[in-house]
DNA sequence: CAGTGAGCGAGCTTCCGCTTGACTT
């Protein structure tokens, strides 16, 4: 093969398969697939002693890739450098003219933020060398996440639990979630009373009702029915009306985290759902690079997208506006996630990947199109003598523009917000109600964030970065500090009074509250975690604590700090509090809390962590031993009830028996069943583990028999070898021999497998 | 992989941020 002139590394192998159409036959364009070289794994990869000198080793998943590119290198004249122009990029170019021994005058140092050839050539021309700066703050960086993650881990070890983790972002989005369920937990509901009320204008021809809303709201029920009253004889007269006219803006097209939320909130997609989609969109080449905090758009892509709008809507419906980011410690490496041509409408895939597509291509053209012109009118109207008022608002859309394609959602859905349009008022007008209704309505505890609201916040504070959102929400799930789970809320009474035709009357109604979907909790572990970690490392967990360092950070990239001297401060300081954690005694990490005592025999009963998680105990009489069992998913040691706690001490139940053995009735890690005869049946939904007769408890037991028998019968066996069976089994058809299962390899038919392919598989499936 | 809850000790666990596959019982 020829040896190329031009060496060009960037970061992703899509980005190099575009960029390399750009350039002519002298570029040959390759990636490193990210970074290619890390700490060492072993250990703690830093020479505390030395300055702390970083030991860096090439990622074992990063060897082949090194070799190919240093073997590249070597043949090339000259090696362009085109990592992301940000931190972790100018490191992606550093180490890798350390790992490929490039001499500075072979090696160009180059950087764009859009993928047009433009960019590219220009960027091209202006060569530069690597920043050591900008390196040095990001060796600052990832040595201070070591030495946090690396020396706060163990001390969990120590004091709560193996296999635990610390970290400066995962500690403090536990932290978030922790706090939040806090607020939850403390929150008591109050009651208050809402008025809303249906005019029409008694003059009007059409006696067109509209709504209108109090502007105060009663305490009690004797309150709001006392003004009912006197609002039944009450003269109602228009004391003003406004007409104001408004606007509302398109949002700035999508970043990695309003991406996430929106696909999470229109699409009910998760976050790592979401980015998993977005790669494929990336690698087909329909829309640019999904991991960015930037809303910029390239100015080929505004007039793409202008031209597409004008086409689609004509030119009153194009604005062209350019957004400024505004969260914290935002690098900007990249465009805001925009399809790569406007043009395309519509994309081959998935359903999944299409309704992303549309999603991220209605919100990229909304972004660039007029703002929506919207009359808004606001009617008083009086009431005979007193002093309250209601309140009418009314919304005409004199213009649509962009939200004749797109309009954002929110999180909250607003209560009875629905506006509409208003008939022709003047002051002075009279007016009378329909129906004035008093409804009872209660405050509500905060929300508990889902997987986008948390990114959002850790957004909000400067914490963690596009590549790591999703990732980070997975580790604190693994780790056990957090569920996802939903709800189904309760049943609420609630009151109405309402008064129609001068007569008051009254009923109660009843509606579902709480009720929840894919929702963040923390675990009784993420809550101990949690708490022995902020009393002890405050200055971690601290909401500030990153944008503190990335200050620091900055100072550095600018030359006005050295990176060392950083990291020796912060670490004179930080060390003494991990020092002081493991010496302390009796600070292990516990607790435990006093439920009261059972009824039945007077002892103790109490909610703690033991060997396998959260647990109520009833203790035992002196030399006795105590009975355990253990919490339910959906309870917490901080809010489980005597009662709760009792209840659970109620199974395992015997039923009675069938054919002399017992049947029990049981709940385990996947949910109730039933135990017969060494075996487990799983309860249906409608059955109450509580409650189960015997004869229930039998027609489960031979329906699970006659199941079994049917699909254990073998699909396929052979004379020869009575070992291997061809079965079938819950995910489709499979090779068992001698104790282990085989998959079936695609484009095999099971049926006419012969025995010598089957031994083959078998074979073939131990490397 | 549906029961467990004592204690000892060896060996292991762990961070954040950049990027894709290789896995699919």
């Amino acid at each position: 093969m020829k040896t190329q002139e031009n060496l060009v590394i960037v970061e992703s192998p899509a980005k190099a398969k575009t960029i390399e159409k750009f350039l002519g036959k002298e570029f040959t364009v390759r990636s490193s697939f990210g970074h290619v070289r890390d700490l060492s794994k072993k250990d703690l990869g830093i020479d505390i002693a030395h300055n702390f000198t970083p030991d860096y080793e090439v990622s074992p998943d990063k060897k082949k890739v090194v070799k190919e590119l240093a073997q590249m290198a070597s043949e090339a004249k000259t090696v362009w450098l085109a990592s992301d122009e940000d931190r972790e990029g100018e490191a992606i170019a550093w180490h890798l003219t350390q790992v490929l021994g490039l001499p500075v005058e072979q090696t160009r140092r180059i950087v764009f933020h859009e993928i047009t050839k433009g960019a590219i050539l220009a960027a091209i021309e202006k060569p530069r060398t690597v920043d050591m700066n900008l390196v040095n703050a990001q060796q600052a960086r990832r040595v201070l996440d070591r030495l946090v993650g690396y020396e706060l881990s163990p001390v969990l070890w120590k004091k709560v639990k193996p296999s635990l983790s610390a970290g400066r972002v995962q500690s403090v989005a536990v932290r978030l979630l922790v706090e939040r369920e806090r607020e939850i937990m403390a929150f008591q509901p109050s009651p208050y009373f809402r008025i809303t009320a249906q005019f029409y204008l008694p003059e009007e021809p059409g006696k067109t009702v509209f709504r209108a809303e109090l502007d105060r709201r009663f305490e009690t029920e004797q309150e709001a029915e006392d003004f009912l009253s006197r609002c039944a004889n009450a003269r109602f007269t228009v004391i003003g009306s406004e007409r104001k006219p408004g606007e509302r803006f398109p949002a700035p097209p999508f970043t990695t985290s309003t991406l996430q939320q929106e696909a999470g909130r229109k699409l009910s997609m998760s976050v790592a759902q979401t980015m998993s989609i977005a790669q494929k969109l990336y690698e087909a080449g329909y829309i640019t690079y999904m991991r960015t905090d930037s809303v910029n758009l390239s100015a080929q892509a505004l007039a793409a997208s202008r031209e597409e709008i004008i086409s689609l809507f004509g030119e009153e419906y194009s604005h062209t506006r350019n957004y400024k980011t505004k969260s914290k410690g935002a690098q900007e490496a990249h465009e805001a996630i925009r399809p790569s041509y406007f043009d395309r409408r519509e994309i081959e895939g998935t359903p999944a990947e299409k309704r992303l597509y549309e999603l991220i291509w209605k919100r990229a053209v909304a972004s660039q199109m007029t703002e929506a012109k919207i009359d808004r009118t606001v009617v008083t109207i009086g009431i005979g003598g007193e002093t309250e008022r209601f309140v009418a608002t009314g919304e005409v859309v004199r213009f649509d523009g962009f939200m004749k394609l797109y309009s954002e959602s929110t999180d909250e859905e607003s209560e009875g917000g629905q506006q509409s349009v208003l008939p022709d008022m003047q002051a002075g007008d009279r007016v009378e109600y329909r129906e004035i209704l008093a409804t009872q309505r209660f405050t509500q505890p905060p929300y508990r964030y889902s997987e986008a609201t948390l990114v959002h916040r850790l957004e909000e504070l400067g914490i963690g970065r596009p590549s790591t959102y999703a990732p980070t929400i997975s580790t604190i799930i693994n780790r056990g500090y957090v569920v996802k789970q939903n709800r189904p809320g309760m049943r609420r009474d609630y009151l109405q009074i309402g008064l129609e035709k001068g007569k008051l009357s009254r009923k109660t109604l009843s509606e579902n509250v709480g009720k929840e979907k894919n929702k963040l909790s923390p675990t009784d572990i993420g809550i101990l975690v949690n708490d022995y970690l902020e009393s002890q490392f405050e200055a971690i967990l601290d909401y500030h604590f990153t944008a503190k360092v990335e200050k620091e950070f900055d100072e550095i990239a600018e030359g006005k700090k050295e990176w060392s001297a950083m990291i020796r401060d912060f670490y004179a300081k930080f060390h003494p509090t991990v020092e002081h954690a493991l010496e302390t005694q009796n600070t292990q990490a516990r607790k435990e809390r006093v439920l009261g005592t059972d009824p039945s025999t007077g002892h103790r009963v109490i909610a703690r962590i033991g060997r396998y998680g959260p647990m109520v105990q009833i203790d035992g009489a002196d030399g006795e031993k105590a009975r355990f069992a253990s919490l339910k998913k959906d309870q917490l040691i901080d809010t489980i009830t005597l009662e709760e706690a009792l209840s659970l001490f109620a199974l395992p139940r015997t039923l009675g028996t069938i054919e002399g053995k017992e049947v029990v009735v049981g709940s385990g890690k996947f949910g109730p069943y039933v135990r017969y005869d060494g075996k487990f049946v799983s309860l249906a939904k409608s059955d109450d583990p509580y409650k189960i007769t015997l004869e229930r408890a039998e027609e489960l037991i031979r329906q699970k028999e006659q199941h079994e028998t049917a699909s254990k019968e073998p699909v396929k066996v052979f004379e020869n070898d009575p070992d291997m069976r061809i079965l079938n089994g819950r995910y489709g058809i499979y090779i068992a021999y001698k104790g282990k299962n085989y998959r079936i390899p695609k484009g095999k038919e099971p049926m006419s497998l012969t025995l010598d392919e089957c031994l083959d598989i078998v074979a073939k499936s131990k490397k």
